[in-house]
DNA sequence: TGTAATTTTATACGTTGTTCAAAAATGCAC
DNA sequence: GTGCATTTTTGAACAACGTATAAAATTACA
């Protein structure tokens, strides 16, 4: 394969685009409509006007669409969320709003994140090397935490993905928070504990 | 477990019993010479000499039988480090030694660990986990926070499953380090500085 | 236009995990 | 022990995932 280069982008590149963006359509609306596990890769083909080994060609696991459809998403207001970040005064008052912003959202849409999710854990938790780029939410919590870096509020020789996961794993305890227990979860207060517990860990404040 | 009542099982329960441990015993050799994902389930049945729909019965998925197993390795060392960690000074002392001791103990098995360790931090990203009683890892873990609580190190006004979920992560943050890179993975110093981010929090020490 | 390379299609396949009715084993009252 | 209800196992068929392969279609390019 040789590098294309950006300007002309050939008949079959964009043709590929279009069927992804396609499926990515397609399979998002059945989603939606009767649930991830009762929308079958045969079904999406079909709805999509493709043959099943296409769709496989496309997205190697049915979770894979997925996440295409949610990186765009978080891509598309990723600027927005920086430029009111970075209007914040310090790092817990950034942490608890994105982290306010993004579980109210997935509030709603509580299956397709959940499947979403753990693909991504699986992924990462089976990936051998290392994963440079931080992408969606990691790519965001990276930048907060850059941030409160640059401001000393946050330890510096500590590595950048150890940071990014301690404030990925407070996000899911907060959505499991929920999930547990619709009725009794608060918002404001799940999230206050769980990012208070990340900046000041466990010690005891003596 | 407590002390065996002898009262009276039932045949039945002996059956089961028997059979779990003959489907474990037979499904972890089969892993071990062939493979995790070499071996089907099929093949584990006709071993252990049951129907597939039986193994089914007794463990839902493949990896199930790793849990198991591990869950009863787990099990029978956990009297001795409650043990050892009671002698210790301090609440990091303990958490760096029981990582140290289980990484390390991981590190050792290769495939099979990592299929199970896959499993495991998929169940916890599950949003519909419930709560029931520590076990394995996790009641260890708790353990320890108690020791730290009762003397006044650890922080009692957060939940404790938030505590012990702190700690988990920092173990599956470690044990993926060594997966994404085994070569330049150093088990001390990794160990040293997760312990320290739960322990310290993100907050810059000035 | 002709040719080589890539992509799509059609189809068959192996594995996982489910379902269901019939058969077997078990518990229990008599 | 005998009879009966309940649970468990069995066997077989089944749906869906994901893979493999060869033929057909499409593309790039000379």
């Amino acid at each position: 394969m040789r590098i294309q280069q950006a300007p002309a982008k050939s008949r079959t590149e964009r043709k590929k685009e279009e069927n992804k963006k396609r499926i990515i359509l397609t399979a998002m609306e059945l989603f939606k409509r009767q649930g991830f596990d009762q929308t079958t890769m045969e079904q999406i083909a079909g709805q999509a006007d493709v043959c099943k080994g296409t769709l496989y060609n496309y997205f190697p696991v049915k979770e894979a669409i997925l996440e295409e459809h949610v990186k765009e998403k978080f891509q598309n207001e990723h600027e927005e969320r920086i430029r009111k970040l970075k209007k914040m005064p310090d790092t817990p008052t950034r942490l608890v709003w994105v982290l306010q912003e993004i579980v109210k959202g997935i509030l709603e849409q509580n299956e397709i994140f959940e499947k979403h999710f753990i693909y991504r854990v699986k992924k990462i938790s089976s990936l051998k090397r290392e994963e440079k780029n931080f992408d969606g939410f990691r790519l965001l919590v990276a930048e907060i935490i850059g941030m409160g870096q640059e401001t000393g509020e946050i330890r510096r020789e500590v590595p950048l993905n150890l940071l990014v996961g301690l404030i990925e794993h407070a996000f899911i305890q907060i959505v499991q928070k929920y999930y547990r227990d619709p009725e009794s979860f608060d918002l404001d207060e799940t999230v206050r504990v769980c990012t208070d517990l990340c900046i000041n860990g466990m010690r005891s404040t003596r």
